[in-house]
RNA sequence: GCCCGGGUGGCGGAACUCGGUCAGACGCGAUCGGCUUAAACCCGAUUGCCCGAGAGGGCGUGUGGGUUCGAAUCCCACCCCGGGCACCA
């Protein structure tokens, strides 16, 4: 072999880490060493891996081998989120039942896995579609469900017609399917819910536990959506009703001049069942989500006929029932205060509603802070100092308090499709609700020919599956027919990862005492909300059950950007995807690993360009030809020649931008320039310099390209690179002993000159004022002021 | 509308935490040369823009201002691109 061949180099060190276990790791910590777990999301098994994966499991693997070679026991595991509605859909696509498309899917990306070197503990290795798996997930449903964080109600939900099934609000982006991107339609339907509002605060305030991106922290907190506030009764005297609503502005009580109620309000056909009512509500739940929530849609509504009571001016003031109310937030119906609310104010002008001002701010409608008018004996406050003032006013009188509200609604799981986690529950006529008992599960998931969406569970077609005893009573009773969403499976996949053969027990205890949390958690951004958000919950919700013992499973996070080709979205449909298979086998997994971390910080979104490969194969091919070609020498590096001192300016470059975060594209580019210092100089460099210099080259690429990395440090040393500890640069080769110093005149450059290191500002400044270029270029000015910044420049200020 | 990012050569990107070496590391692309019967590969040189034969000069980090001996870096205003939230009371 004399040349760089990715084909025998990588299959041989792929074959060593197999045959010797190398990643694997165990539960009984054979020595002291600090634990550091890194995951990558795992991946979603429709199809086969694309260059996503490559960017994902790439960073995440030169984590893994920077975190092992400064000592630490790294579990870096791998699995498949299996089972779901995207994995169901392609099957249907390609015809295939979803437990052969996803099987095939699953061996693929084990395939791709293993040929990128990726280096994984795959002893842990699972589906999420396993019995062996989903089992516990039943386990940890039923756990919920006794704690009251899962129940059924009936709720108006969102229903995608295309693939048949409610969604989670999560799911539903500007009114579409998150999935296909159909209009999704209200529903009045009985669903299990997770009670996650129960846990808004605490998944608030405990983003300030972990490290996770700005962006990320933000994007969660929009969507918890905390909102601070009162609850104001409004009473109907007529039919002495109390009606409470939530609002941010008590300090505009007395503007409230009218009240309406969302069409979706219980009450709204009992307080006037006349047609047009009918027609009105009726017109708005037929109304697509996206038509409804249009901001700029002309305001409409329907009076009621009756009044109630303004808590704060006693007035009575009109009912409505308007469709910019919200049934799901706050308590479905708001006070009206056109003159410090836009939408209220439109709705007002529409209806031709009285708009009454009671804070002295701007022109109306007016959100702005201001002195209160028309307000009683609150008149002439503050409206902040008002809002306090009338908010303990309407306590003591019992009209009202202080509340919250939150944008975050419980998260919808079931799913009316073939393809997921059964529901371990069973409906009896005489009993009702009753649960699996545990040692019956796993309630399997019925092999079912027709599994196609139809509105209802494929399920229900299994006969000889539905129909069975209850546990409780022993008579005739029903299995759920619902599966649980996806997300689901993958809330708790990376606790299984810690004890992934207990068959006792979803894990130990102990176990994932050692393991969790997570240290680096890497994925793509598109996860900030779903997964991330209901991964929190359900660990928050074991942690109260004592059944773990972290708050939080992602200590830090680190999101990738995403990979155009030639500045455009890959797509399929495009035909332009790049698929990583191609890449690897023309130039080899190290090529695709380093130039998919090449091409940008690895955080932002990146262009993939074909020609830009070339590129990356061209300084591997060099490095492997550099350490091919070096001199033999049993000598140590000694001295303080330039390669030598290249080395470990490299040395210290890599390891600082990979401590400092994620900068593996600059790491990759001084391990190039490394590289080219070699070739320049391994001609006039002592022999045992150029060999640890080819060395070092190998063992700073190993984390991006490990197979390359082994060869050439074996090539040179003949020991493995990663049971070699990460290498440390010599402070005394870091520094020099000779440095440039600019001279400036009016901060332009006109000379450098060389100058010793240890030079004192006034030896500087006699330095530069001994320069021909300086003299040249005062012509005769003068002087007036001298900057010297030591170790760098003077700056000659000169009129 | 509100909240985050980000605007640097033909391209991807460095430097932008601490203002300080004519900004442009590293790579792609391009041009020229070498090797070759030839091409590919490989090797070497050049490559921000403009003027100039050259020496050299001028201009340059989205736009406009400011602070400073000195600004891609700090401050103010504006423009553009990307993302998130948005009839949430």
């Amino acid at each position: 072999m004399d040349r760089y061949d990715p084909k025998t180099i990588e299959p041989k060190w792929q074959r060593i880490w197999a045959d010797e276990h190398t990643w694997e790791v165990s539960n009984d910590f054979p020595d002291d060493r600090p634990k550091y777990y890194v995951l990558e999301m795992l991946p979603y098994t429709s199809g086969e891996p694309h260059i996503g994966h490559l960017k994902n499991y790439a960073v995440g693997d030169a984590v893994a081998h920077f975190h092992r070679r400064h000592g630490m026991y790294v579990l870096h595991p791998m699995g498949y989120d299996a089972f779901g509605l995207p994995a169901e859909n392609h099957a249907i696509k390609t015809g295939q039942h979803p437990r052969a498309s996803t099987d095939d899917s699953i061996a693929a990306f084990r395939e791709q896995m293993r040929a990128w070197g990726i280096s994984i503990d795959w002893t842990r290795e699972f589906g999420t579609h396993q019995p062996e798996y989903y089992r516990w997930t039943q386990w940890l449903f039923l756990r919920l469900y006794e704690r009251g964080l899962a129940y059924r109600k009936e709720a108006a939900v969102k229903w995608c017609p295309k693939d048949a099934t409610v969604l989670a609000n999560e799911q539903v982006i500007d009114g579409r399917c998150e999935r296909c991107g159909t209009l999704v339609e209200a529903r009045q339907l009985e669903q299990w819910f997770f009670k996650i509002t129960e846990y808004a605060d605490r998944l608030l305030d405990d983003m300030t536990r972990i490290e996770w991106p700005p962006h990320v922290v933000t994007m969660q907190e929009n969507w918890i959506g905390r909102s601070e506030g009162a609850e104001v009764v409004f009473r109907c005297e007529e039919l002495g009703i109390d009606y409470p609503v939530f609002t941010t502005r008590p300090d505009t009580l007395f503007g409230a001049t009218f009240f309406v109620l969302a069409p979706e309000h219980p009450d709204v056909l009992r307080l006037n069942d006349s047609q047009q009512v009918h027609e009105y509500v009726n017109r708005a739940l037929n109304e697509s989500a996206e038509e409804r929530g249009d901001e700029h849609k002309q305001k409409t509504g329907v009076a009621l006929g009756h009044t109630v009571t303004n808590p704060a001016t006693g007035e009575q003031i009109p009912m409505y029932v308007a469709d910019y109310v919200l049934l799901e937030y706050g308590t479905g119906a708001v006070m009206g205060v056109p003159a410090h609310d836009t939408r209220d104010f439109e709705f007002a002008e529409a209806m031709g509603l009285e708009i009454r001002r009671v804070i002295d701010c701007g022109e109306l409608p007016c959100t702005e802070d201001g002195t209160m008018v028309n307000s009683g004996r609150f008149e002439g406050l503050h409206n902040r100092e008002a809002y306090e003032q009338i908010v303990d006013w309407l306590d003591s009188e019992g009209k009202g308090k202080r509340a919250v509200s939150y944008r975050l609604r419980d998260w919808l799981l079931s799913r009316q499709r073939y393809w997921g986690c059964p529901i371990p529950m069973v409906h009896c006529e005489t009993d009702g609700l009753v649960p699996v008992p545990d040692d019956q599960l796993p309630v399997e998931l019925p092999h079912v020919e027709d599994y196609a969406p139809k509105g209802k569970s494929p399920l229900a077609s299994a006969e000889d599956w539905v129909n069975v005893t209850c546990p409780k009573c022993g008579g005739p009773a029903r299995r759920d027919t619902d599966t649980m969403d996806t997300f689901v499976d993958s809330s708790w996949y990376f606790l299984r990862y810690c004890d992934p053969r207990n068959d006792e027990a979803p894990w130990d205890r102990e176990v994932l005492k050692r393991w969790m949390p997570v240290d680096q958690y890497i994925g793509g951004v598109e996860h900030a909300i779903l997964h991330l958000l209901y991964a929190r919950f359900f660990v928050k919700a074991l942690a109260d059950m004592e059944l773990l013992d972290v708050q939080e499973p992602f200590a830090r996070l680190f999101t990738q950007g995403m990979i155009t080709r030639d500045g455009a979205k890959m797509s399929k449909s495009k035909g332009n995807a790049v698929s990583p298979g191609d890449y690897v086998e023309r130039f080899g997994a190290d090529t695709a690993r380093c130039y998919i971390l090449f091409i940008g910080p690895p955080s932002y979104d990146a262009d993939w360009q074909d020609a830009g490969v070339g590129g990356v194969h061209r300084f591997l091919s060099r490095l492997w030809i550099a350490a091919s070609e070096a001199p033999s020498s049993d000598d140590e590096p000694s001295g303080s020649s330039g390669l030598l001192r290249k080395t470990h300016w490299a040395i210290d470059k890599v390891t600082r931008d990979m401590r400092t975060g994620f900068a593996f594209n600059t790491a990759i580019a001084a391990v190039m320039e490394l590289t080219n210092e070699i070739y320049r100089q391994r001609d006039e460099s002592p022999p045992a310099d150029v060999r640890f210099a080819v060395a070092t080259a190998g063992s700073l690429i190993f984390p991006f390209a490990p197979h390359l990395g082994a060869e050439v440090y074996e090539m040179m040393t003949g020991r493995r690179v990663w049971e070699e500890p990460w290498p440390e640069p010599d402070p005394a080769l870091l520094a020099h002993d000779e440095i440039q110093l600019v001279v400036q005149v009016n901060g332009k450059l006109v000379d450098r000159l060389a100058a010793p290191s240890s030079a004192s500002q006034d030896e500087l400044e006699e330095l530069a004022r001994g320069s021909d270029k300086l003299a040249a270029r005062l012509d005769g000015g003068e002087i007036v002021k001298t900057v010297v910044v030591p170790g760098k420049l003077v700056n000659f200020v000169v009129r």
